[in-house]
DNA sequence: CCGCTTCCTTGATCTGGATCAAGGAAGGCC
DNA sequence: GGCCTTCCTTGATCCAGATCAAGGAAGCGG
């Protein structure tokens, strides 16, 4: 319970309109739930209806799990994002920690009643879904017609953009998820991933230090590898 | 020009609350753009802006154009019901004709300015996201680790439920894409969507009537096959 | 600092679906 | 109704990536 008032706020001035009544802060906040995620843990929404989470500090991976253990990485989602997890369908869906995080959570049904009559919040949600629908949109035209290499470079090309540290022209990442999980994402296994990142160390555009460690040497050969629409067209 | 108002008041009368005011339905009236698209005509969104479309009548499909001739459908849309297009990002954007269709458009940020203050235009805008996203999550989940046989099977029951006609303890199916379709969707091709339609024609799961035609014998067999969440477990 | 576990890499083989290649059926148009 | 185009089906072959199978390196815990 120590620091739920901190991720609230944290909360609170990122999501919620400068100009709200106490009254509906308070609201939101008897509404709150707050859970600390040590590395691999997972809240289980299969049964719960969806949420909406807002990932404080760490990060997280939103995970469905169709049948026979073959589980889809749906999305990653780092500190200060908020996300909704979808009510179970024809899957069901958990969040894992990938790092410690700390997280609030919603019932989605309870927060939308408070936030229906305020434009700003629903302004605000639509935003946020809208970026979700537009990554889910672009991992849907990789996983469905790209190649290995190219959903490689497109993962790479997209984490330098969300988690990356520019240093020196070069892009340093600090990769919180294991090969494992790139694979769940990217819909390849975990060899072929493996495979492909060496063939880009063996070609100079990344070099990796550790297991999380990976330095993009040269973005644009990346762009390049990724399959994107042809600029030079 | 003839049907807009027509095709306009469909879309107010669905969309826009009923207790909105003349002049703001004239502001939406104003932002409004009519399309008659027939069957294979294509808008191209390329160069615009994100726009929002509401499908009066037809049938369309929204195409990502990804490198070298490689598309992917992203989503299929039926009359009445409401899209939206994405800005270009790293592919750009169409939609086609499947059949006939009425459309009314408008600049996704017009809108949003018109709609930001309505809380209930804005309720209606996030639960078409979210539902985009439920069903843009499914097809990823769909692409990245299903087989080619799960594949079809999802996609006949998602087609049973949004556009099935039950009778007589049957389906029936007027699809109105081709099959290259059908590939470009699921990310398989022509060949293996034929085959697998054939295998389950052989098995009398379904029947095929003319190009359009299918009739399905058992959804529930159906199911079995998708690959979903063991109910069974 | 050493041993152990877990994760990652690399190699060998296998296979589902892609690709290549013909026909064959629908349906449009004259 | 017959021709012609387009789309669909089926068969043969091929290949990217999966699967199977060992090692090897990080990083943890003692």
């Amino acid at each position: 319970m120590n620091s739920l008032p901190d991720a609230f706020d944290h909360f609170a001035m990122r999501i919620l309109p400068a100009g709200l009544s106490d009254a509906a802060h308070l609201r939101f906040q008897s509404l709150a739930r707050y859970e600390k995620l040590e590395c691999d843990q997972s809240l289980d929404f299969s049964d719960a209806g969806p949420h909406i989470l807002f990932l404080a500090r760490g990060s997280i991976k939103l995970v469905a799990h169709a049948s026979r253990s073959r589980d889809q990485i749906v999305a990653f989602h780092f500190g200060g994002e908020m996300l909704s997890v979808p009510r179970r369908d024809h899957y069901s869906y958990s969040v894992c920690a990938l790092r410690q995080c700390r997280i609030v959570s919603f019932p989605t049904a309870d927060f939308l009643e408070l936030a229906a009559d305020d434009a700003i919040v629903m302004g605000c949600l639509l935003d946020r879904a809208t970026m979700s629908l537009q990554r889910c949109r672009e991992k849907a035209i990789a996983l469905g017609r790209k190649t290995a290499s190219e959903r490689i470079a497109i993962f790479l090309i997209g984490m330098a953009d969300r988690i990356g540290n520019v240093q020196e022209g070069r892009i340093l990442l600090d990769l919180p998820m294991s090969r494992r999980d790139i694979a769940e994402s990217l819909g390849l296994t975990i060899e072929t991933v493996s495979r492909r990142l060496s063939a880009l160390r063996a070609d100079g555009a990344i070099e990796t230090v550790g297991r999380s460690g990976i330095i993009l040497n040269d973005l644009a050969a990346l762009h390049g590898r990724a399959g994107f629409l042809c600029e030079a067209a």
